[in-house]
This record gives structure tokens, sequence and C-alpha cells, in this order.
DNA sequence: GTTAGCAGCGTTTTT
DNA sequence: CGCTGCTAAC
């Protein structure tokens, strides 16, 4: 049954009416489980709300709650609430409390999920307002700049000076602020060497002509069909009763126009955010939409949580003076009940690799229990770093030390190079009109179709106003293609109609299918023959894509899915740290958490504040908040003085977030070697230290001198006598010297010494590392990977 | 058509 | 320093 048809039947006028007021409402046990805030958050139902949730303030169990309280009254039917999030993460999550609340699971909720999943179900019914088929694709970041390429170069413009990326950039933001090419400002018109807003426009026109949109067009092209058609919007305005938004902080333009429109109708709309909170302002997000909110909707109420369940009053209040900094806050008193617990601690570092030994050492203490404290385990600690590249002084780090961790947002499965070729693969069999798709896999594994082939191709698709495969058919029969490309051509095209007809067929095996079209393309064969060291990981995702296809009818269901589903979540099971970025760690929360990396330039970052001077430098602060607040008990910042930034050494000052530290809340610990002389003092001259940063003067500047007066004098962490290493004599005796061997992210490489239970490995493409020998595996075992 | 070698560059990234 | 992406030579 389509998620419209009770819509439909509305709209006709068959709508039974909801006995809702006339009803009593049922007895609310779910209420007696909140605190005053969160319950004037669930029982203010009618009107505009604004819901001010602080940092772990139960604000999820507060908007669960409100959605179950909406359904208990008997105010709106599960499919007349539209309750929207930014991730599907999120969506998820919501689902799953809903339904627990309810005792079933929350099925009946079509109208729950991201911005964009929605907007693309509203595309999909109204596309023929937008000039599309609904059956349109979608296209992710790959596809467009691609296609913006394509144009540019079409353009004769020089692609070196302005990168399709940068355009995509532009465009990008046009559509968050919900510009159409005719509306783009004037004030505008000098974007990308003054033609901009034409390209723009000539991506647009492609895009129609694929009959494919990109991710900003999903929610462009709703607010552009709900501005222009009245009708269309005014039904959806009467059939959603209530309007709930998550993380209404990170809302741009075109969502908040979205959101707007549609709350025109029964004005009950609720959103949930925390100005604090946002982060994403570089992409597009507006901090303005949530301090506007009174204005936007007048009569709004608006409910503060402000009491923390997560963290310790240290914690909090550390968090709450550096936020204090920013201007223009609707400010909010984060308060808990909980123990006092540990003070905020900051730690010097003389470089970054100090840094990352230091926290390893950590990391091992506190999961032993030290200092009177329980131990934790690695599963709850996490280090929170600004920028990616940070991680790696950690990984390499962990590694020597045999410390599992696992890295959170890396490069995600669906836009892998091999999920993507086979995801093209699949779109052809779909749907053999996908251009895009044919383009990506023509010569993919190589079959001598190259720029010319393909040119061919193209020009016989154009003249004849047809599609790429079709052109491609053109081509094989009039053999206006010489020899190799041509045979492989024709048993190309012969295969895609072959993948297609069998597609077609109702209740086809679409697992069989799949495999097979990796098998007959050759594209499975491309990685077995490949020898580098990604090549097994390859074959394993892939795998793993076939394997994820079970969930699904269909290849057609399950290309939808994935356009817009674009996480990766892989459950492991063993104790691990995770390392991820401040942007990465939003809405999670660790017993102990490390904040490494706060010096000036890098944290606040010198690109933001360059490039966005004060704003910048507040979305910054509102990171700081956002990673102290991640800690329950144990939160510990660190600076190192001098680090290795493009192979340089460069020093830098301690972040003047640590300046904004409270002092009460802090406790400044030594670092292990140090302490005794102290920083600055003479044992740490010029002279002694490393004389490419001899010219840093860290040591005279305020916030180091500070630092030193709160200096406690218990040291932590000292370099321990014994450390429980435990020797792995299987693992060090199953590798001698010359041995072949394989790891996860470093690919091949050959055993060049041994230590203990370290291993020396020169690696083929990552160079030399010393690790832990339970890291590798024989290269033998890594070589045959069956698919 | 493929690949080696070098210039250029270098936050954050929910969909 | 180390990666990406293009040009120039096989």
């Amino acid at each position: 049954m389509s998620d419209f048809d009770e819509f439909d039947a509305f709209e006709a006028g068959a709508r039974q009416s909801l006995s809702a007021r006339a009803m009593a409402a049922r007895p609310a046990p779910y209420l007696d489980d909140l605190n005053p805030a969160q319950r004037a958050a669930v029982e203010t139902l009618d009107g505009p709300v604004l819901m001010l949730a602080g940092a772990g303030t139960g604000k999820t169990k507060a908007l669960t709650t409100r959605i179950v309280h909406l359904l208990n009254t008997h105010r709106a039917r599960p499919n007349e609430i539209l309750a929207v999030t930014f991730t599907n993460k999120a969506a998820r999550e919501m689902k799953d409390r809903v339904g627990r609340l309810l005792g079933q699971p929350a099925e009946g909720m079509p109208w729950m999920g991201t911005f964009h999943s929605i907007s693309v179900k509203l595309l999909r019914r109204h596309a023929e307002l937008a000039g599309l088929k609904s059956n349109f694709t979608i296209l992710d970041t790959d596809d467009q700049i691609r296609l913006l390429k394509q144009i540019i170069v079409a353009e004769n413009i020089d692609e070196k000076r302005w990168p399709a990326r940068q355009l995509a950039g532009i465009i990008d933001g046009w559509k968050n602020r919900a510009w159409t090419p005719t509306k783009v400002p004037a004030a505008e018109a000098s974007a990308f060497n003054n033609r901009g807003t034409e390209l723009y426009a000539a991506y647009q026109d492609r895009l129609r002509t694929l009959n494919a949109v990109d991710f900003g067009d999903l929610l462009l092209h709703v607010v552009t069909i709900f501005q222009a058609h009245p009708d269309v919007l005014e039904q959806y305005q009467r059939w959603f009763r209530y309007i709930l938004v998550d993380e209404y902080q990170d809302t741009n333009i075109a969502q908040y126009m979205w959101l707007r429109l549609l709350a025109q109708g029964h004005r009950n709309i609720c959103c949930v955010g925390d100005d604090d909170q946002s982060i994403y302002g570089w992409r597009g997000a507006e901090v303005g939409n949530i301090l506007r909110f009174e204005k936007d909707f007048p009569g709004a109420q608006v409910i503060r949580l402000e009491q923390n369940y997560r963290s310790t009053p240290h914690i909090l209040s550390a968090a709450s003076g550096v936020i204090a900094a920013n201007k223009g806050r609707l400010g909010k008193t984060l308060w808990t009940d909980a123990q006092e617990g540990e003070k905020v601690r900051l730690i010097g570092h003389w470089d970054g690799e100090e840094e990352a030994r230091w926290i390893g050492e950590e990391i091992e203490a506190l999961q032993r229990g030290t200092r009177g404290l329980d131990p934790i385990s690695p599963d709850d600690m996490a280090i929170l770093v600004r920028a990616s590249h940070q991680m790696r002084a950690f990984e390499d780090r962990f590694l020597t030390i045999g410390l599992p961790y696992r890295v959170i947002g890396g490069p995600r499965f669906y836009e892998r190079l091999e999920i993507r070729d086979a995801m093209a693969y699949f779109r052809l069999a779909v749907s053999p009109e996908d251009d895009l798709a044919f383009e990506r896999i023509v010569n993919t594994p190589k079959r001598g179709l190259g720029d010319k082939a393909q040119q061919v191709i193209q020009r016989a698709a154009r003249d004849a106003g047809v599609t790429l495969l079709e052109g491609a058919r053109r081509v094989v029969s009039d053999a206006s293609l010489g020899g190799k490309g041509l045979a492989e051509l024709r048993r190309l095209v012969a295969e895609v109609d072959r993948w297609h007809q069998r597609a077609l067929v109702p209740g086809h095996n679409h697992i069989e299918l799949a495999e097979q079209i990796l098998d007959d393309s050759g594209y499975t064969a491309m990685w077995q023959n490949d020898k580098t060291p990604e090549a097994p990981g390859r074959l394993e995702n892939l795998k793993e894509l076939v394997k994820a296809l079970e969930q699904f009818e269909n290849l057609q269901g399950f290309l939808e899915h994935v356009a817009l589903i674009m996480d990766n979540e892989t459950e492991d099971v063993a104790e691990k740290v995770s390392i991820m970025t401040l942007h990465a760690a939003k809405g999670l929360e660790f017993p102990a958490v490390f904040l490494p990396g706060w010096e000036d330039g890098l944290f606040p970052s010198q690109r933001a504040m360059d490039e966005s001077g004060l704003k910048g430098l507040e979305e910054e602060r509102r990171l700081a908040y956002v990673g102290i607040t991640r800690a329950e008990r144990i939160c510990t910042i660190s600076f190192a003085a001098n680090r290795r930034v493009y192979g340089q050494w460069q020093s830098s000052l301690p972040s003047r977030f640590i300046d904004e530290l409270p002092e009460e809340h802090v406790e400044v610990l030594t670092p292990p070697g140090l302490y005794g002389g102290g920083y600055g003092a003479a044992g740490m001259t010029a002279s002694t230290m490393d004389q490419r940063v001899a010219s840093a003067n860290v040591y005279n500047s305020p916030g180091w001198k500070r630092l030193q007066e709160r200096t406690a004098t218990r040291p932590v962490s000292q370099p321990r006598e014994s450390r429980n290493v435990v020797i792995d004599l299987d693992a060090v005796s199953s590798f001698t010297i010359g041995d072949r061997v394989f790891h996860q992210k470093f690919g091949y490489g050959t055993v060049d010494g041994i230590e203990g239970d370290k291993l020396d490995v020169a690696f083929d493409k990552a160079g030399r590392k010393k690790l832990v020998a339970r890291f590798v595996v024989a290269a033998a075992q890594a070589d045959d990977i069956p698919f």
C-alpha cells in the first residue's frame, strides 16, 4: 500500500473524523518518567514550540514521548505526524524509541524520516511539476562533480583554474538558500569567473534531461513546487497536523522554507535544537533559524531543557565557561544532580607524538582503573579531534602498542569506488537509459574503450537523440569503431540487455542477478587480478554489498534505498577506543573523552577564523562545547607545543579556548618526564630543543604562563615499570624476517625486524611501520579472499 | 590505452 | 610529508 493511499482518500473527502477531542486521553504512564521541563515539552502540543535542549538533557526522550503523547491523546494519527531529522541514524533511533514506548513497531509513521527521504517521497509524487519523471535518479556528490566537469569542459573553461569541485560548492550554497538559477541575486554574479549562474542553469538543464536530481535539488524542487502550486501545498498543510523537527539549529534556508511552508496550516510545529551546538554553518546551516524562531512563529512557546543527565558538574561548568564567550546566544544554564567527580584535566605536551604516546598510556591506565577510579572499557573512551589528519598520530601509536581502536567516519561504504562501480552496473541493469551509469562502467574493467571510443558513442547517441546504450548499439551495428573495442562493446551491450531482461522478470532472484552481473562484466575478475593492497578489501566490500541485497526484494528497491542511506555501521565486537572528529561526535557520549590538539590555528582552526571571522571563531567555540559535553566522567584536554604540519615543524600557542576554561574546574596535569623542571625552565631552553622549533616563543605567551600558574604538583601516568603487555608467542613465532605480510590499513609489506611482540614491517605503499604482530596476517592468507 | 612521474595542495561533510 | 589528479612518455 502506498503511503499516499490514505492521503488520497482524505483529499477525496473520505477522511474519518478524528474523535480525538471528544475522547478522554488514555492514561499516560510515560509522563511520570519525565522531569518538569521535559513534561512541558511533551504536553505543550498546540501551536509553535521551541524546545531548547542542551547537551545531555534528554531531548530525544522528550521528542519521542511527545509523539507518543500525540497519538495517545488522539490529536493525530500516525501518518498525520511529520517528524524530520537530519540523519538516517537519528530517524532510526526515533522510530525505535517511539516503537518501544508504544510497545509495538512504529510502522505506521510514513512521515518520520530525514529531510531528504521525505522530500524524495514528495518529489516522486509531484515530479512532473519539476519537469521530471517520477523515477528520477538521485546523484551523489561524485556524479554531480563529473557532470559539472563535463559542462565546464564543454564551455571551454579551463578546468584547472576553475575546478568543478568549486562550482559544485557554489551551486550547493545557492541550493541551500533555495535559489533557483533565476533567483540567484545579482550580487552573486561574479561567482565562478562571472559564469556561475549561467553554468548553474546549464547544470539544471542537464539534470532535467538526465531525469536526475542532486541532494540539494531534493529540497529545492519541493520548495519550488510548493511555492508555485499552492493547491498542492495546501493538501499537505492540511494533512500534517503536527510537525516535529530535530536538530533545528542545523537547518539551512531551504529546509527552513520547506518547514515554514508546511507549518502554515495547523501551525503545530515543534522544533528541537540547541543553538550552542550549531557546528555546520560552513555547510549552509543557519543558526539564525533557531535564534529567530519566536519571530518566525509568533506566539511560540520556548521550553528549555537544562537538567543534564550526562556529565559531572565540573565538566558541565567547564563547557559552560567556554561557550559563555559567544555572543547572541539564546542562553541556557545546564545543571546536574550528579556527584562532583573529576575536574577537567589539562595537559601540555612537547609535540604531537608525545601527546599520542601519553594518551595511549592514559587510556591503558583508565582501563586498569587508577587513582581510585573504576576501570573504564576502551569502548567507553573516545578521542575527538578537530581535523581527520590528527588521527594518524594516534593510529600509529596505537598500532605500535597494540591498543585496539576504531576510526569513525572514514570513507563510507557506499562512497567507495568499487561499490559505486558495482552500483552503476546495477543501475544500468534496472534502467538502461542511465547514461551516467553507462559512462562510469563502459571502460571499467578496461575494455579498450577509451576517450576516443567513448566520443564515438557519445556522438552516435547525440546525433540520434538516444541514450548512450542505444548509441553504443548503433556503433556496434555500423561497426563505426575498430577492432578490439568493437567486439568488447558488442559484448557489453548484449550483456546489459540480458541483465535488463532478467531484472524485468517479477520475482527474479536479484541476488543471483547481482552476482552474475559482477561476474559477467568481468568486474570481480578485475579486482581478483589486481595485486594492489586494496584489492582484497574491495572484493570483501563487494561481497558485503551483495549480502546487503538480501534485505530487499529487488535491485530497484535497493538502489532507491542506497541513494539516501549512505551510512556505514559495522558493528564489531572487540573493545576498542573510538577515534573521530568533533563533528562526528555530536550526539554521542562517552565516560572518558580525550580532546587533543587544542592549539591556536588548529583548534580554533585558522581557516575558519580567516574565512568567517568572528562567526567562524564562534562556531569553533561551539565545537569545543560539543567536545567537552560529550564526556560523562573524565574529560582530558591537551595540546602540543610543536607539531609536524605538511612535513614541516610548526610550533603553536595553546588554544584560546583553554584560557576560557574556568580555573576552578580544571586540573593541570604534568606530563611525564617534564615535572620537576617544569615547562619553560632551564632544562628546556632552545639549545636543548630541536633546532627546528628554537625560534618559537611559546613560553612567553599569556596562555602558557597562566597554565603554569595553575599547574598542580601531582603528576599522572608516569611511565610505569610493569606494563601489562601480554606477549603472544604464537604471533611472534609465526613470522620471520623476510615474510610477506598483509595489514588492513597499510596493505602488503615485508617483515624487516622482530622485537618482542612487535614487527618492523616495510610496507610496499605505506612505508616502514612498527606494529604489534597480531595486526598483520601472512600475505598468502590475504591473497585469495574468495568472492 | 596504460602508467610513471610530478605538480599542487592541504578543515569539518548529517543527505 | 603524502595524497590526488593530471600530463607526458611508453
